[in-house]
DNA sequence: AATTTTTTTTGATTTATATCAAAAATATTT
DNA sequence: AAATATTTTTGATATAAATCAAAAAAAATT
């Protein structure tokens, strides 16, 4: 089995482009971009942006975490969960295309700078490093999608489970033993399964001591084999 | 409803990026390009590049017909289907990557320029156009996934075979009848569904009079229905 | 502290779709 | 043209997971 494949879970729900690498820019370009920049405080629960809306600016999240989504009338689609460090919009840097497609929401209160996408562009336009860092960090959250993408159509409910918790402790918190501030809604929205799935498997994952998880925290006790329902699908 | 979530059909398989712009390149850099540039011819059913492989190379379609697609043991997923003049590889360009992340395999006889990834790299850090071109194309290209990664997850098997049929007809063959060269495990493949389940909705689309098919074209009789089906999933 | 509201868990039922099995149609080879 | 192999269709059954419903637990409010 190729390193790739074997690894489809941890590339599943977390960007790791956390160089953003303004270091590139000039000092008139920085100080341009430093111009048209805000640094804005959201509350949990906010959105950061809308799908469809009209994407006048490049966000950068600086601290909190956020969810990626599509929706339409009945469903949603969370596509990627954002730690901190992370661009946001650089799928809407497209000729003819000036709208988000998807919607981005605080999970908890987080700081963004917004960039205004003028300026932006004509800094790609006239910056080939720079540019060429933005299609890097670009297609570094493309892959990430598509094993995301791979994950919630190929796997069942367990194996999508595993993933999630294998990526809040390797890509999020960074520990195996980490604080629960998502919701069973949240949980579910994010394996793509019904609330109720997500409490049966808790369980039993619990019941097989694979995890410990109590009101405020998940501690991952069997990394292993987590790792191996994962892969199961 | 917003204008995007409406289109989620037609963002389904096709990517549209028909102009690579090499003319954004200077004479210098457009020989040095060709000195490292191949054509070669493939034949249905060979693989242009392979999961998880050494991604030495930039490839652009130039005839034919192509999926890409990701594997593991027992799973398959299409990606995209990728018609004539689009580039495969984009996503590989990022620091500390040098693998393909999927597969890609000939539908029917298609040729391609390959192009080293070194050359490229090194024209897209020189070139802040071309290098913008590029993300604005991996952009699009991104956004056409999020619609297909949207579709397989949230839709059911009629909305994603009606998907799957306009996409056909309006991005790939540009007509509403079209040669069928695909068999229905290719469809099968492409809709996410067992062959069974595209025998049956086949054979239900032809009674509710909204295609014609036969062994070898398909004519889209009710655009306006079958985009319904689409959007109610 | 008691009450109300919300979230989570557990069990029963339903449903969409895969799988299994076999027949029919089509394509390929002899 | 006949025989064989492959693909497609149709029907029956199985299954994973959603939905429905209600109980239990936790959180918020009075």
């Amino acid at each position: 089995m190729n390193e790739y494949v074997s690894n489809h879970g941890s590339y599943c729900t977390i960007s790791q482009c956390n160089n953003l690498c303004f270091d590139l820019l000039t000092p008139v370009e920085y100080e341009l971009l430093k111009s048209k920049m805000l640094v804005i405080n959201f509350k949990a629960g906010e959105i950061l942006c809308k799908q469809g809306s009209f994407a006048s600016h490049i966000i950068i999240l600086r601290e909190g975490l956020v969810k990626l989504f599509m929706e339409n009338n009945s469903e949603k689609l969370v596509i990627q969960i954002l730690p901190p460090n992370n661009i946001l919009g650089l799928s809407s840097c497209f000729e003819g295309s000036s709208v988000f497609y998807y919607s981005a929401q605080a999970y908890m209160n987080s700081t963004a700078q917004i960039i205004d996408m003028g300026v932006f562009m004509s800094i790609l336009n006239s910056n080939a490093r720079f540019a060429s860092k933005m299609l890097s960090l670009l297609a570094e959250h493309t892959v990430i999608t598509y094993g995301r993408f791979f994950c919630l159509t190929q796997k069942q409910t367990y194996g999508r489970f595993a993933d999630v918790l294998l990526c809040l402790a390797n890509r999020i918190y960074k520990a195996d033993k980490f604080p629960l501030q998502l919701s069973r809604k949240d949980l579910a929205e994010i394996a793509g399964m019904s609330i109720e799935s997500v409490a049966r498997i808790l369980t039993r994952f619990k019941n097989d001591a694979l995890i410990e998880i109590t009101s405020d925290y998940v501690e991952i006790l069997d990394k292993k084999r987590l790792t191996e329902i994962s892969h199961k699908g």
